[in-house]
DNA sequence: CAAAACCGACCAACCAGTCGGTTTGTAAAT
DNA sequence: ATTTACAAACCGACTGGTTGGTCGGTTTTG
């Protein structure tokens, strides 16, 4: 059951880095945490860049499989939107307390040229399946034919944006209410 | 000349968390890098975390002035606009290769609550001076008046996103232009 | 019984911070 | 102008504690 302990291991890790952020948290704590010892979980991995990107590539393949979810659905652009952020909202709620390591993963991944690489396609992935939206509600004739690149670097911008505030200071807007604003503002425009 | 001494302290930390990481950055690089011996550093920065909070706050003293400037000109609000872009701009030109390490203060913010808490004064500052700006513009008549709390936060997060994304993946497109694009779609918004 | 999975004592390297001592600036006393 | 006095500024060898990773041996599994 190697599949099971290395999970076990991975699940560990990740409170670990919540717990104590990525720079403190040391790896006899993670040994502790997922119950096995140090030679059990050197076994299943080489070391600790090889846990992180391990917990990485979970997060993205989470993210990218929930935008697919939405887009392989046959309804309008803006419903799929409005569904998309529904779901990133359902989603997020799970992990909130993990959003500081995402942002110490996203530090790292400037400097790990393995993590940057899985990085810069996981996000050239998903700017081509938003434009795919943003081309689809252009089509429908519901929002303007923009230049899709540009359309979907901002929505993206604007949510990771919005994560961003969001994880610095949560004070006492909630995480949807952000995205809903921010969306309709986006929609409908600034100017008169 | 206490403070030309400490400034020599910082702007060496800076070049080394920048090229090295925050974890990975050491006191003895800093010492080194420094020109001052490690008793030298020490003098003057109690810690390594009160060198960190020192660089913070002189980022976001570099930023709030930036801001300030542009606000306290007697033109009208989109043009304020464009000239804060032009600005952030140009300043950004000055310290890209430092916004990994900016990235990283970010994530050390949400552990250490003396830098959370200064983050969120500077957030709070900023948020309403440019609230007083979209504010300006619903007065003036261009921009229409959605509450200005809402849009003050979209526009932050917006361009919080495209440095964000702009640092974790630079490749074709340079920031100027991002960012015109981002704004430019909140401007005139997507539906049709 | 062989390979996979696991154990935990051990280690070499490293690191933030200390401290007793030295140099430098500077202001008052001679 | 020179000496004296003292604190600010600076030096760098040293340390106590920690860390990521190893390895020879043990248990479990198929």
């Amino acid at each position: 059951m190697s599949d099971d302990r290395q999970q076990q291991i991975l699940s560990a890790a990740l409170r670990v880095f919540t717990r104590d952020g990525f720079a403190k948290a040391t790896m006899n704590a993670i040994v502790k945490e997922s119950g096995l010892s140090k030679g059990g979980v050197y076994w299943h991995f080489d070391s600790k860049d090889a846990i992180v990107i391990a917990i990485f590539n979970q997060f993205m393949s989470g993210q990218e499989a929930l935008l697919d979810t939405v887009l392989a659905q046959n309804i309008a652009a803006p419903a799929k939107l409005d569904q998309l952020v529904s779901l990133i909202e359902a989603d997020v709620a799970n992990f909130v307390d993990d959003m500081p390591a995402t942002l110490e993963f996203y530090a790292l991944a400037t400097r790990n040229p393995t993590l940057k690489q899985q990085l810069t396609h996981f996000y050239a992935d998903y700017l081509h399946k938003i434009e795919a939206l943003f081309a689809q509600g252009a089509a429908e004739g519901v929002w303007r034919p923009l230049p899709t690149a540009h359309t979907a670097a901002t929505f993206i911008a604007l949510f990771e944006g919005v994560f961003l505030l969001y994880t610095l200071d949560p004070h006492d807007t909630p995480l949807g209410q952000r995205m809903k604003n921010a969306i309709n503002i986006l929609l409908t425009g600034l100017n008169l």
